[in-house]
Parts: C-alpha cells; sequence; structure tokens
DNA sequence: CCGTTAGCCA
DNA sequence: ACGTGGCTAACGGG
C-alpha cells in the first residue's frame, strides 16, 4: 500500500483551545440559552482555516485525557502554579469533540498521556506511512517533532496566523537543532509547566552551549568547564535540568490503538454538524464550513408546506393499512373532565404528510377493541400523551405503551417553557405549519365541525413523525434519552392510571365542613366589623389598606406594586405594634375562608363516581416535578389541625371493606441529596448514622433535646433549612423567624460552618452552570438558565438561586418518578392502586389482605430507587383516612 | 379577561 | 432585593 500523495494533519486540540479561550472575550461568545463558545469558535475557525489551506488527506485531533500523566508521577508540581481553569473552558472541550467527530475527524486522546505524546506517536506513524505531516500546536515542546516530513504549525499569536516551523525555521529561532530544542528547553525553563531551569540562562546561552558540546548530556558532561557565574548557576542546577529534559521529551510510541488508515478524513456526519452549529448559535462559521465541507448546510430551512393526504377510512380498513408499519403516529380530538373522556376523531400517521382518520363515535365496541391490539404491536407516537390515552380508554381503546410524546420531549429540552403546543412545536423545530384553516364564517373551525375535525388532527397525526425524529435527536444530542425514555414515557401510563382511578373523598364530611369554616368565617367577620364600626370586603386588600391605613392610622407595612401588604405576616406585626382587634379578626377571618373554599373547591370537582380525579401535569414544573391540577391535590392542608380534617375526608375505597390508605413519604429527601451531591461528610455520615437532620437542626435552633422537638418546630425549622440551601438571605431569615437579622445571620454562619462543603458545593453548581448554561440532575435532566449571564441584577440573581434548587429539587423528582415506577410494576397484579404522589409522597389504597406485601413492596422499591451515598429512608403509615395514614 | 395579592403545599 | 417549585381564588381595572 503506498502513501506517497497523503498528508497527515495532527492537531493539539487542548492547548489551541485553550489559546483560543484566551484570544476571544467569553462576553461576546454565548448563545441564548447561555452556552459559553468563545473557545469552541475560535478553535473550530482556526481549524477550517487549516483544512482549507493544507487540504490534507488524513486529520486527527487529539487532547488530554484525565490529570494523571507519567509526568505528573515523577513531579507532583509539574504544571502547578497555573491560574485554574476557568470553569467555562472544559464543557466547550466536550462540545469541540462532537464537532471535530461531525466533520469526519478523528479525536484521540489516551488516559495518562497528553495530547502532544499522542500527536508525537501519531506523527512517527505518519512518517513512517510515507505521508507528509503537519503537527498544529500551541506548545512549544512540539517543536522537537520537526523533520524534512514533519512541520510544526504554530499560532504566532492569538488564533489566527500561523508559524510554519521547519528543520530549518527552529534552527533559525533559537539557533539549534530541532532534535537540541529538547535541551535548550531543559536548560531555559518552561514557566507555564512550572518547569524552572537554570536561572540566567536564555536561548541565546543554551544555544552557544549546546552547538559547542552537541547535545545536552555532552552540556551536562562538559559543566565544569563552563566559566562564569552562569556556569556557576548551571552547576546547582543540574537536576533541575535532568528533570525537565526528562520530562519534555514527547513519548512516540504510545499505543493510541489506531493505525494510520483510521486517521483518513472521513465524511463525517452534516446533519449532526449542521444541528451543532445550530444549537451553538454559528452563522457565519457554517458558511465558512460550507465552502470546504459542501454537504454541512448552514440552516436547517423549514420545509416548504407540503400537501398533506389524509383519508377518512374504516377501521378495518386502517387495521390493513397499519399493518406493515411498525411506527404510527397518532392524535384525536381527545377530551377528559371530571372522570369522563370522549374522543371520536382519531387520525392515524404511518409516514410524513399522510393520515388515516376513523371515526370512533361510529365505530362499534368490537372493532376499537380489534384497533386497540393491533396498536399493541407498533411504536406509537403521540403528543401529550396522557390526555389521548385516557380520553382513548373511556372509547374502548386500550392503550398500555407510548414510545414517544413531542410534548415530553420538547419539556426535557426546554422544561420552563411557556406551552408546547403542538404547532409551536411543529413551527419552530420542523418548519411544519399546522395553523389552522378559517371557516367562512371567519372564526376558527371547531372540532364540532367533523370535516374539520378530520383536517386538523389528520394534519396534526400527519406532522408527528417528522417533529418527533427532529425532537427525539435533540433529546438526545442533550444526552436525555434516558430520562425520555426509561422516565418520561413509562410514566404516562402510570399516571394516567392513578388519575383515572381518583381517590375516595367523604362527601358529607366534605359538606360539614364547609358548614362549620363558613360558620367561622361569618362569626370572624362579624367581629371584624365590630371592631372598625362598619363594614368592608375583607377580600380585598384595597379596601383593607383604607381601613388600616386612613382609618386606623397604622404603620405602613412593606410595599407592594399597588400599596402596601395585608399579608398575614404584615398583619400579625401590625398586631404586635398597635393590638388592635380588628387584626386578630381579619386573620381568623382569613383563615377560615381560605379553608372554606379549599374545601368548596374540592368539592366542585368530585366526579359521579365519588371520587377526585386530578390531572398530574408532566411539562410544567422546570425542575422536573409534577404538577397536580383540576383540583391540586399536592397542597391539601396539614399544617394546622383545621387543615388537617380536611386530609381526613381523603379516604380508603368505600366499596372495598376494611379498606386503608397507606401513605409513604421520603425521609428528609433533599437533604439527603444534598448530602450525596456536595459529599459533605458530616452530612453524609449523620444520614448513616439514621439522624434526623430537621430535629439536630431544630435542637440546635430552639436550644432543647432532639427529643424535644416536636412536629411544629420540626416543620419550621424544615422550612429555615430548605431556605438556607436555596438561597435564603440573613435579611430572609430574620423575617421567617421574626428574630434579628443579626441573630439571623449568627444561626446561618453557624449551619453553614457545621455544613461546610455544602456552601462549596452550592458555589461550585452556580459556576457549572453559567459554564454549561444549564443545571443537571442526577439522572441527567437539565435545565437551562441563560438568565445567569443577563446583565440585569435581579434576573441574575434569581437564576443563581433557580440554580441552586433545580439540581436538588430536580433529582428528587428523578428518584420519585423512578420509585413510581417501581412500585407500579409490583402492585400490577395486586388490588392495591396508587392514587396521588405529593412530590416525595405517594398514597395507595390498600385491600386489606395486601396490607403486609405493599408497605414491604413501597419500602423497598422508594428505598431502592437510586443509590446515593446516604440510604434513602421512607416514611411508611397506614389509615381509613390520609390524615390518619400520617400519623 | 388578566394581572395582582394572598395563601396552601412539597 | 434579599429560598425554589407549584395551583387556586378573589378582586378590580380594562
Ligand atoms: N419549605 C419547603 C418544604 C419542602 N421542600 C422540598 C424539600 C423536601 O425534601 C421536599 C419534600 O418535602 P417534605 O415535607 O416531605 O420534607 P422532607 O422530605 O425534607 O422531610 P420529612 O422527613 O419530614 O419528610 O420538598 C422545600 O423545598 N421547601
Ligand atoms: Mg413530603
Ligand atoms: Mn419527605
Amino acid at each position: 500500500m503506498s502513501h506517497s500523495n497523503e498528508s497527515l494533519l495532527l492537531i493539539d486540540g487542548h492547548s489551541l483551545a485553550y489559546r483560543a479561550f484566551h484570544a476571544l472575550p467569553v462576553e461576546n461568545f454565548s448563545t441564548s440559552t447561555g452556552q459559553t463558545t468563545n473557545a469552541i469558535y475560535g478553535f473550530i475557525s482556526m481549524l477550517i482555516n487549516v483544512l482549507r489551506d493544507e487540504e490534507p488527506s488524513h486529520v486527527a485531533v487529539a487532547f488530554d485525557l484525565g490529570r494523571q500523566t507519567f509526568r505528573l508521577e515523577e513531579y507532583p508540581e509539574y504544571k502547578a502554579g497555573r491560574a485554574k481553569t476557568p470553569p467555562e473552558f472544559h464543557p466547550q472541550i466536550d462540545l469541540i469533540k462532537d464537532i471535530v467527530t461531525a466533520m469526519g475527524i478523528r479525536v484521540v486522546t489516551k488516559e495518562g498521556f497528553e495530547a502532544d505524546d499522542a500527536l508525537a506517536t501519531m506523527a512517527r506513524m505518519g512518517t513512517e506511512a510515507g505521508a507528509v505531516v503537519e503537527v498544529m500546536s500551541g506548545d512549544k515542546d512540539s517543536f522537537q517533532l520537526a523533520t524534512d516530513k514533519v512541520t510544526i504549525l504554530y499560532p504566532k499569536r492569538g488564533v489566527s496566523d500561523l508559524n510554519r516551523m521547519t528543520p530549518a525555521a527552529v534552527e533559525e529561532k533559537y539557533g539549534v537543532s530541532p532534535a537540541n530544542y529538547r535541551g535548550l528547553a531543559a536548560l531555559v525553563g518552561e514557566k507555564a509547566d512550572n518547569l524552572p531551569g537554570v536561572p540566567g540562562v536564555g536561548d541565546k546561552t543554551a544555544a552557544k552551549w549546546l552547538t559547542a558540546h552537541g547535545d545536552l548530556p555532552g552540556v551536562l558532561e562538559n559543566a565544569e568547564s563552563i566559566g562564569g557565574k552562569v556556569g556557576e548557576k548551571l552547576r546547582d542546577h543540574i537536576t533541575e535540568v535532568e528533570r525537565n529534559y526528562r520530562l519534555n521529551r514527547l513519548l512516540d510510541d504510545v499505543d493510541l490503538g489506531l493505525e494510520f488508515d483510521d486517521l483518513a478524513w472521513g465524511a463525517g456526519d452534516p446533519t449532526e454538524l449542521s444541528s451543532l452549529f445550530d444549537q451553538l448559535e454559528f452563522q457565519a462559521l457554517g458558511k465558512r464550513l460550507a465552502a470546504i465541507f459542501p454537504e454541512a448546510g448552514t440552516e436547517s430551512e423549514p420545509a416548504p408546506t407540503r400537501e398533506t393526504s389524509i383519508e377518512t377510512v374504516d377501521i378495518d380498513a386502517l387495521l390493513t393499512k397499519i399493518s406493515d408499519h411498525d411506527v404510527l403516529a397518532l392524535d384525536s380530538d381527545a377530551t377528559f373532565e371530571l372522570g369522563h373522556g370522549q374522543a371520536r376523531t382519531l387520525a392515524v400517521s404511518a409516514e410524513p404528510g399522510q393520515a388515516w382518520v376513523v371515526d370512533l363515535a361510529e365505530a362499534g365496541q368490537k372493532d376499537i377493541g380489534k384497533l386497540g391490539s393491533a396498536l399493541g404491536g407498533h411504536s406509537l407516537i403521540l403528543h401529550s400523551s396522557k390526555l389521548q390515552i385516557k380520553a382513548w380508554e373511556s372509547m374502548g381503546l386500550s392503550v398500555a405503551d407510548i414510545a414517544g410524546d413531542t410534548a415530553l420531549a420538547a419539556y426535557l429540552l426546554v422544561p420552563d417553557a411557556r406551552s408546547y403546543e403542538l404547532g409551536q412545536i411543529a413551527a419552530d423545530r420542523a418548519g411544519i405549519d399546522l395553523s389552522e384553516p378559517e371557516s367562512d364564517s371567519g372564526q376558527l373551525a371547531l372540532d364540532l365541525d367533523s370535516d374539520a375535525a378530520v383536517t386538523t388532527h389528520g394534519q396534526r397525526a400527519a406532522a408527528l413523525l417528522e417533529v418527533h425524529e427532529v425532537l427525539a435527536k435533540a433529546v438526545d444530542d442533550a444526552n436525555m434519552t434516558q430520562v425520555y425514555r426509561d422516565i418520561e414515557l413509562p410514566l404516562v401510563p402510570v399516571l394516567a392510571r392513578m388519575e383515572s382511578t381518583g381517590i375516595a373523598v367523604d362527601e358529607a364530611g366534605l359538606t360539614n365542613l364547609i358548614d362549620e369554616f363558613t360558620k367561622q368565617a361569618e362569626a370572624s367577620a362579624q367581629e371584624a366589623y365590630d371592631a372598625i364600626g362598619h363594614e368592608v370586603n375583607l377580600g380585598s386588600p384595597k379596601q383593607l389598606q383604607t381601613v388600616l391605613f386612613d382609618e386606623l392610622d397604622m404603620p405602613k407595612t412593606k410595599r407592594t406594586k399597588t400599596g402596601y401588604t395585608t399579608d398575614a405576616e404584615a398583619l400579625a406585626e401590625l398586631f404586635v405594634k398597635t393590638e388592635h382587634p380588628f387584626l386578630q379578626h381579619l386573620l381568623a377571618y382569613r383563615d377560615s375562608t381560605k379553608l372554606k373554599q379549599t374545601v368548596v373547591g374540592l368539592l366542585k370537582t368530585v366526579a359521579d363516581d365519588g371520587r377526585i380525579h386530578t390531572t398530574y401535569q408532566q411539562t410544567v414544573a422546570a425542575t422536573g416535578r409534577l404538577s397536580s391540577l383540576d383540583p391540586n391535590l399536592q397542597n391539601i392542608p396539614v399544617r394546622t389541625e383545621s387543615g388537617r380534617r380536611i386530609r381526613d375526608i381523603f379516604i380508603a375505597d368505600p366499596e372495598v371493606t376494611d379498606g386503608t390508605l397507606l401513605t409513604a413519604d421520603y425521609s428528609q429527601i433533599e437533604m439527603r441529596i444534598m448530602a450525596h451531591l456536595s459529599g459533605d461528610a458530616a452530612l453524609i455520615q449523620a444520614f448513616k448514622d439514621g439522624e434526623d437532620l430537621h430535629s439536630y437542626v431544630g435542637s440546635k435552633v430552639f436550644g432543647v433535646g432532639i427529643d424535644e422537638v416536636d412536629s411544629e418546630m420540626r416543620s419550621k425549622v424544615k422550612a429555615m433549612s430548605y431556605g438556607l440551601v436555596y438561597g435564603l438571605s440573613a435579611y430572609g431569615l430574620s423575617r421567617q423567624l421574626a428574630i434579628g437579622v443579626d441573630e439571623a445571620k449568627g444561626l446561618m454562619d453557624q449551619y453553614f460552618e457545621r455544613f461546610g462543603a455544602v456552601k462549596d458545593y452550592l458555589d461550585d453548581i452556580v459556576e457549572q452552570a453559567r459554564a454549561n448554561g444549564f443545571t443537571e440532575t442526577i439522572m441527567g435532566r437539565r435545565r437551562y438558565l441563560p438568565a445567569l449571564h443577563s446583565d440585569r441584577r435581579q434576573l441574575r440573581d434569581m437564576a443563581e438561586r433557580a440554580a441552586l434548587n433545580a439540581p436538588i429539587q430536580g433529582s428528587a423528582a428523578d428518584i420519585m418518578k423512578i420509585a413510581m415506577l417501581k412500585v407500579a410494576d409490583r402492585l400490577k397484579d395486586l388490588h392495591s392502586p396508587m392514587l396521588l404522589q405529593v412530590h416525595d409522597e405517594i398514597i395507595v389504597d390498600v385491600r386489606p389482605d395486601e396490607i403486609n406485601e405493599v408497605k414491604a413492596i413501597v419500602t423497598e422499591e422508594m428505598g431502592s430507587a437510586f443509590e446515593l451515598d446516604v440510604p434513602l429512608d421512607v416514611n411508611v403509615g397506614t389509615g381509613r383516612s390520609w390524615h390518619a395514614a400520617a400519623h
């Protein structure tokens, strides 16, 4: 095999990216999501230029891997004393590797060696294969590699101009041959590597000695004969020089596990490359690249609106048509309210731009059943799949598995977006226009109009495959495929089942509570009126301000946008100052009306099966938590006695004799995650010893024994602890605990002193987030925080606090979701359905004969959902009601 | 109808 | 301006 016309370009990725990083201002290079791109831009720009100019047949980019090199082992101070690499740098290296790979260029790394050693090895391989070799490196040590076959391309300043260092050029610049360059560097020393040489010896002197004595060993042998002060210095520093000489030799025999032919410049992955450039918002660079790399388009052009083929068919025909397709996209006019779902127009697409539509309302149950079985053999792509499958289930169409959900995928990519409507996603991500056609009357066509429904859902289904492909690719690029496929998608049917099951309530109990709370509210209102001598709308903060600050002349409270606050905290403070009875009655009125409103709200949502069916939102909370609405069952009162009476009306299925509710709540969940992520030794040990941190901190704060911390105190301390780790200020703490700012400051200092690594970890999260543009949970779920780079202080501070919280709250959400999947799986063949999730708690309706088994399942599966450096502990209780179970 | 205020939960 | 993440209800200006 002959390689006579071949040329090999070898690049030191690390040193050049590092130069680019310092040459280009960070502030000018960041994307809208906050990803810093200066090193990427500078490096890729330089790479494109050199590829254009040199037109190599073979290319490789080498990166350092790991810190431990043989050099560091010999000399622990190697490269010590360097300014710490800014956190914005390393994440860019990973992206550079991705781009380089997508350009068809081999990325080479080798554990324990520096990029330079890999370059030296490949240069030797290239020479032996008969190729012309060029080595681009920002490290002068590479000069030793120059031969008549190997040229070093050394960037002058910044990253734009390259010096071509041939043997002659090295000779001219340093007065020594490339072979002697090592000796020269050893004598002079290399500050960047923390390798001091002989003091007072520069390039000139070193070159003179090397020329006189042939090479460095020659110089050292003849050290005695060198006169003057410098000669003396040389003799004093022989050990250092010898060490430098050993360390600056580049190894050309590293086992890289590749051959010369593996370095051939390949076709790469133009689609991936475009997507990376889009992601990094490199436009001009994309065009420059296109000149030498024609396949890589610069923009993902919106697809031209093409005709969609929509065909109305009956179920039999549909079954025939879908039979030879694996993947199907479906959409329908699904609705679900108060425990009842409906879907009439169902569209099925097997190829982009095409859909068949069936009318489920006209189909017989038998056909629908056949369709359900048939769909079980396909991978199904949906949008907002939970709503869809619930509605279909109501129509007798059962779907057990979801292979893709465009809303969920879009959520993972941008978890704090305002909405994930298919029309918006399709337009943004795939350039597909799904805007509704207007009817004659000029109004948007309604789904009732069945022709319009056919078109609408036909088009949506026809777009789904394409939209999903783009989203799934982006999810994969962000390393979130596991979160997507192993957590979010399988969770959909689990949540759907929980919602459809609902939780039983004691309706009579609810009505009684309303009566009671209404009477209390009326009494308090009357007393409040009596205290000021007239009636006023106690629910109107505006009218209250008139009473408090104009009529009663009370001191002004904290400002709000529209006036002065009348919140409970402010009213309590005013009461301390004025002791005016109106305030007490107003506070009591607020309490009673709030409780009453809560119960009224719940009663309104009781379905005709006597149960409440909440809806879990899987794409709302930016951290990865679920939320619950219509009604929200994640904020049922618990902190006051009256509140717990509301919890008491959530009961086990009354149709099951002696049924029991079981609640399982993770113990101190986010504190455990904090211990794990921060690695704080004291915190980890505390959890391993089974300590209760909230009680421990409570005992310190209230100055009592751990066992004397009652549940009310513990609950206060819980709020304080989480407040502190998530960015509560001394001022905020002083208000929360109604103490002085100084006292609050003292508590804060004590807290963070006790858990030292926590503070460091929190600082680190923010720094990492600033560099990466996002935070990450233990499962790799991301939250992008571009506001970390905002020049508006308030926005920036808010983003910093969100960055503190997101990895921890989000990791807790990951763990709970995994636990739910495992619990649901093991409850599958039992008769004890999971009903609710309250962030770190699940509620199960247990059939009496299954109680021990369910307890064991929940404890095991929640406890083993994810292995942290601390144990996961779960508090489990049972009882006739939610309240009783939690006791 | 929507922004604001208040208050409930994790 | 000074824990984060949610949802609901009432008020009142438009
Ligand atoms: N004021 C609060 C209360 C809770 N949480 C978060 C952190 C908690 O870990 C999680 C679950 O709330 P819990 O009330 O269950 O609190 P813990 O799990 O920490 O404590 P416990 O052992 O009482 O369950 O919600 C929070 O951020 N701020
Ligand atoms: Mg809890
Ligand atoms: Mn808990």
